[in-house]
DNA sequence: TAGGTTTGTTTCAAACTTGAACCAAGACCC
DNA sequence: GGGTCTTGGTTCAAGTTTGAAACAAACCTA
């Protein structure tokens, strides 16, 4: 099968898009670490947690939400729980499970850290595109998560060895 | 002063954003890993070279075209050498300076996963877009990256604590 | 209900990233 | 020439991420 390589108006895309995000995440995570002392990932374990009912997550629900492994969740939620922001508790109903709740100290300081992280994402992003420009942000962004990990398995070839596979995650019984 | 709070339609856009970014990077991530080897950054070092006249560049140039730090680039160009990928030489110009020039094994791996990567960025993006998209696309990370380190420092608070400073990288003298 | 599979989570080692500190070479200035 | 400041690059330790392997509980199924 031959390549179809990318069009000129693609690889321009592609270029703004790669030297966008890196520049922008790591713009966030230098202020986060400044102000917060903790990268992007983990104030969006608290901000998760914090809209949660009850503050509180099955780690499954969490890497789910945050669209990363759970091993990587499990180093970071063990960070977090040594600095008194979260706490894990055993689940009630699977005693495989276990649940990350945050604490009071943690709301504090995610709600201490929550301004400067918005001014910057305004800052840098959204005070730079027009409205319409955020909806279609959000319209190019949610095609492709949903590419990604939405139900639609017609398009996506099922048998690529390299995909991640995503395990049907459960909530509350 | 008070915050400004995202509003619902920007916060779908964030949520939309990180969401699909960290998905996207992921399985870019891990078809190159698996398929070539090395993660996202590596093969843009690779692509990066094989571009550039003679297939070799500064080091601080390679950087800034990557939007990534002197320090991460030398941890990943030692590697590459390593891999016999892209070999270092002293720069004749100034006796501080190394340049990492791409070796013809490392066009030949590079030639060799290309088209793996492009079918991937296809797949889970451009294939899902349209045209219309792909220039939206283009149009607002362009901005993005303006904004965070093209020369519009009116926009843009300059005393920021936590921002990166962007060295004004050199070229061929 | 024993045996096998799946699921939820952690663990471990290897790889990678970060930021500050360092070193050497150019640039500037008197 | 001899400071001093800046620039290009590396180094080091601490922190993070990765993927595979390990475990244990839950779920079949014969």
């Amino acid at each position: 099968m031959t390549t179809r390589w990318l069009t000129p108006e693609e690889q321009r895309a592609w270029r703004a898009y790669v030297a966008g995000y890196l520049l922008l995440e790591d713009t966030i995570d230098r202020q986060l670490q400044q102000e917060a002392g903790m990268p992007h990932l983990y104030y969006s374990i608290l901000a998760n947690l914090s809209e949660a009912p009850e503050r509180r997550l099955r780690m499954t629900d969490l890497a789910e939400r945050l669209k990363i492994t759970r091993s990587r969740l499990t180093y970071a939620v063990t960070r977090l729980e040594k600095d008194g922001l979260l706490r894990r508790e055993e689940c009630r109903w699977d005693k495989r499970g276990s649940v990350a709740v945050l604490t009071d100290e943690g709301m504090t300081v995610l709600e201490r850290a929550a301004p400067g992280h918005v001014e910057t994402v305004r800052a840098f992003l959204f005070d730079r595109l027009t409205p319409e420009q955020v909806g279609q942000l959000e319209e190019i962004f949610t095609q492709v998560t949903q590419g990604l990990q939405g139900g639609d398995s017609e398009a996506v070839p099922e048998d690529l060895p390299w995909r991640r596979r995503s395990s049907p995650c459960s909530g509350t019984p």
